[in-house]
Order: C-alpha cells, then structure tokens, then sequence
RNA sequence: GGAGAGAUGGCAGAGUGGUCUAAUGCGGCGGUCUUGAAAACCGUUGUACCUUUAGGUACCGGGGGUUCGAAUCCCUCUCUCUCCGCCA
C-alpha cells in the first residue's frame, strides 16, 4: 500500500511510474486525493465539536461538584444536540475513511526506475546466465516419468490421498527433499539469516500485512472453520513476525530464513505447464525475508540474488537471471528478479526463485517502521524476500539434467546430506 | 470440551464514573557531580491523525452499548493464566 504522502507530494510522479506498471492511474489516483481531502476536513469537524462536547462534559462536573445541579442541568441540554452531531459525523469519517482505504489497496506499488517497460514475461530482461545446458542420453526422460522409473516419485499415489497436485515422494525421493531442505537452510544460515520455523496457517491480519489479502484470497486454502489460511510461501509468517513493530535502526539488517511446505490453489492456472512437478498445490520451499533501512534496501537486494545464485551454482544446474517488465511484475514489488533454471528433458527453464524489494509497500500495511537515529521520528522499512530455494522445479531439474545410463547423479554439494551418490 | 481468574505505557504494577492530561518502580535518554565509571540527585521519556508561533482529537486486548462524562459499568469476541477432562 502506497503511503499517503507518497501520493499526495508526488502525484505526477506516481501516476507515471504507475503507467510503467500497466496501470491507469488517473482516475483512481484523483479520487484518493479527493477522498483524503475529504476525511481531512470531516476529522477538523470532528475533532473541534468533540472537544467542545469535553469542555461541556467537564464544566457539568464541576457543577455538580459544587452542588449547582440547575446550572448543570441547562449545559445537559446544549450536549444532546452536540451528541447527535458527533454521532452523525463519526459515521461519515468512519466511512470516508473505509472508502479511503478500499482506494488505496487497489493501488499497485511503484516500480523502480531501473524497472525495463514491457507488457508481459516476453519483455522481461536476461541480466546474467551461468552453468552449461547437459547433454542428455538418447532415451533422456522427463523427470515425472524418472519418478516412476525409479521409483521416487508417485503423482497417482498422492491424488489417491489427496488430489491433483499433491506429489508423493518415497525412497530416495523423499530423502532428497530433505537433503535439500538442510542445504538450503546450512547455506542461509551461513550467509547471516536466523532460521524460523513458523506456523504454516495465518490469520486475516497477517494475509493482509504480506498483501495475499484481499485481493488473492482465491489463491490461498481458506480454514473457514477457525478463519485461518494456509500459508502460500513462509513470506507470510516470517514478514509478520514484525507487524505492528518499531524496530531501532541498529537493528538492522533482518535476515530471517525458514522451511516451510506452501500451499496453492493455484486457481485458473490449470492446464499451464502443470505436467509432474512444474505447478504444484503443495511443495517445499525455504524462503529468505530481509527488514533494512530504506537507503540500503537495494544493497540488500543484490546481496540476495548474489546469494541465490551462488546456490544455484552450488547445485551446478544451468540457470538465468531475469529482470522482471514493469507489466510482469507482481502488485506488491517495486523490483524483482527471478531465478529460472534449465529443465533439459522437457527443454524448459522453470522459475525456482524470485527476489524482491517491496520498499516500504508491505511495511506500510504491516505498520512495521523504525526510528530514525538522527530525526527521531519513526520511518517505514523496507521488507525484502526470496525463495532460497523453491524445491519442486530444482527436483524437476536435478533429475532431467543429471540422468544417465548408470541413473541420477546427485551434486556433489548434496551427498553429505543424502548419503547416497546415485539414484538407481 | 468444562469451571474460574485476568488483559493498563519498553517492562513490572496501581487505578472500579468527573484535573486519568494514567500513580509508583525499573529500564531508556539528557544533565549535575567525577580523572573516568558507578552510586546519588535533577530533568525527560508512547503511537497516529488534524491544525499548526500554540493547540486539538483518538487510543488502557478488539468491537458495540449505557452516560453530559468510561481504563472504570453492561454486552460480545479474541487471547493469556490456573484447575479438571481428553490427547501427540
């Protein structure tokens, strides 16, 4: 959620960087400032009756303190009209303030201005490549088909449990998973972040602070039951660890990482690259969430992606970094980069990570600010947050690229965590 | 799931209808003293919004109500603690 002052000083701004994003503005833009204007005038109003309504109300206490109850009586009178006044204009600043509010979630957040114009994922910019694309076998296999050939890896298994889109790992399989998981994290840690391990269903306020909240409700297992969602990335939780919190700038940088299985619904998207492990309603991730000051926020970024990338590496698979268009960039990022790494058997890069700086667009809703050593004055952060990795399309990778005739090899980095060098 | 108690500033903790503009203590910050530090003493110490020489308004877990006036009374929700039951 922009920031008032951020629209109100910059309006010509805004509006431009906001057409960057493939969003007209102007009309909506124009009714914030109005309706602003609006609310400021009716607190005025507000503000003033109710202060006179507590002069009244204390003079009356006076009076009956000294006995004069006639006099009292009369100051009574002049409050019942005052009441009905303060009644009436407490509802319309109330209201004015919702309509407010409702305007001012349907705007996205601005880009950053080294964000490239585009309309879509075809505009989007290659920055960086690395590693070399393998050369596979004659009879080289997708890694849904490896799964069942190795047994690994059961699709059918988990629609019986379940549905479509709940893989079932086994064996070697499994322990994969795990050896990944703790890789990831021993290398998080490593690099400065403290690990959580949260709770993986939320509240409304915390699905709001993140910004999944109102408007990708869809997106997300609801337990109605307990009002509580599953959480689709630990972005959730871990951001909202700091909600409604005034840190110190000494505390700065936040580095927060944890393991967490997703959950997605992943409405309207069936039918979308969604063979074996590409689009899943549940997998594993381990994310990485930064808080910084809002001048290093953007260091902070490149320390991330350097360090994904230095995973990636880690995991020898061939990978790109794209900088994301103005139109394929999320609601709720001024900058983004997404890691793709190269599935050989399906000839596809998959998405495995993708690093953002929200600037003070999450911390807004999540009121979490500091205070700023030099005016005193508290300040919105900056929230920062990366997949380290996504699991699923680094299995769907690991086990295309690395198939031979003797089976998968595994990296080197992973055998300490899997035990085993080979899958056959 | 049942019964009871509770939720007040960074923390502890008083306040049960009218200077609450929230006591007091601890902590934090500034100062005096000191070679320096500690101790002692003095001062200061929440958030947000409106208007801005100065003010004003709201906030005592959330929401609603009674009243001229609510931290205080009523309703409701959430959470915490104690005991019982069930259970990994």
């Amino acid at each position: 959620m922009l920031t008032l002052n951020q629209i109100r000083e910059n309006t010509p701004e805004v509006l431009e960087k906001l057409k960057k994003k493939n969003f007209n503005g102007q009309e909506i833009i124009t009714s914030i400032l109005d309706t602003d204007k609006k609310r400021r005038n009716l607190q005025f109003e507000l503000d003033s009756k109710q202060s006179e309504l507590n002069d009244l109300s204390k003079k009356i206490g006076e009076l009956f303190k000294t006995g004069k109850k006639d006099e009292a009586q009369v100051i009574k009178q002049k409050t019942i009209g005052l009441k009905e006044e303060i009644k009436l204009l407490g509802e319309e600043f109330d209201q004015t303030g919702n309509e407010l509010r409702d305007l001012l979630i349907q705007v996205p957040n601005l880009p950053h201005h080294s964000v490239p114009p585009g309309k879509g994922s075809a505009d989007n910019v290659v920055v960086k490549s690395g590693g070399e694309k393998p050369r596979l076998p004659e009879d080289a296999m997708p890694h849904w088909e490896l799964g069942k050939k190795y047994e690994i890896l059961d699709f059918d298994l988990g629609t019986k449990l379940t549905g479509a889109g709940f893989p079932l790992f086994k064996g070697k399989g499994a322990k994969l998973q795990r050896a990944l998981i703790g890789f990831f994290l021993d290398e998080n840690e490593k690099a400065g972040y403290t690990e959580f391990s949260p709770p993986l269903m939320v509240n409304e306020d915390s699905g709001f602070g993140t910004g999944q909240l109102p408007d990708k409700e869809g997106q997300m297992y609801h337990i109605t039951m307990d009002n509580y969602y599953l959480i689709p990335t630990a972005e959730v939780p871990v951001t909202n660890i700091y909600r409604d919190v005034i840190l110190d700038a000494n505390d700065f940088p936040i580095r927060n990482t944890a393991y967490t299985p997703c959950f997605r619904r992943e409405a309207g998207s069936y039918g979308k690259d969604v063979r074996g492990l590409n689009r899943v309603h549940q997998f594993d991730k381990v994310e990485i969430v930064q808080i910084q000051h809002p001048e290093k926020s953007y260091e902070a970024l490149e320390e991330m992606v350097n360090h994904v990338e230095q995973l990636i590496i880690k995991l020898e698979l061939p990978y790109r970094i794209v900088k994301l268009c103005g139109g394929d960039m999320s609601f709720t990022s001024a900058l983004t980069y997404d890691f793709e790494v190269f599935a050989a058997a399906q000839n596809k890069w998959l998405e495995v990570s993708s690093v953002t700086n929200f600037e003070s667009f999450q911390a807004n809703r999540l009121k979490l600010r500091f205070r700023d050593d030099v005016t005193k004055k508290t300040q919105l952060a900056h929230t920062l947050n990366g997949s380290a990795l996504a699991l699923p399309r680094i299995v769907a990778a690991l086990l295309e690229n690395n198939q031979t005739e003797k089976g998968i090899m595994v990296p080197l980095v992973l055998r300490a965590y899997t035990g085993f060098d080979v899958i056959s």
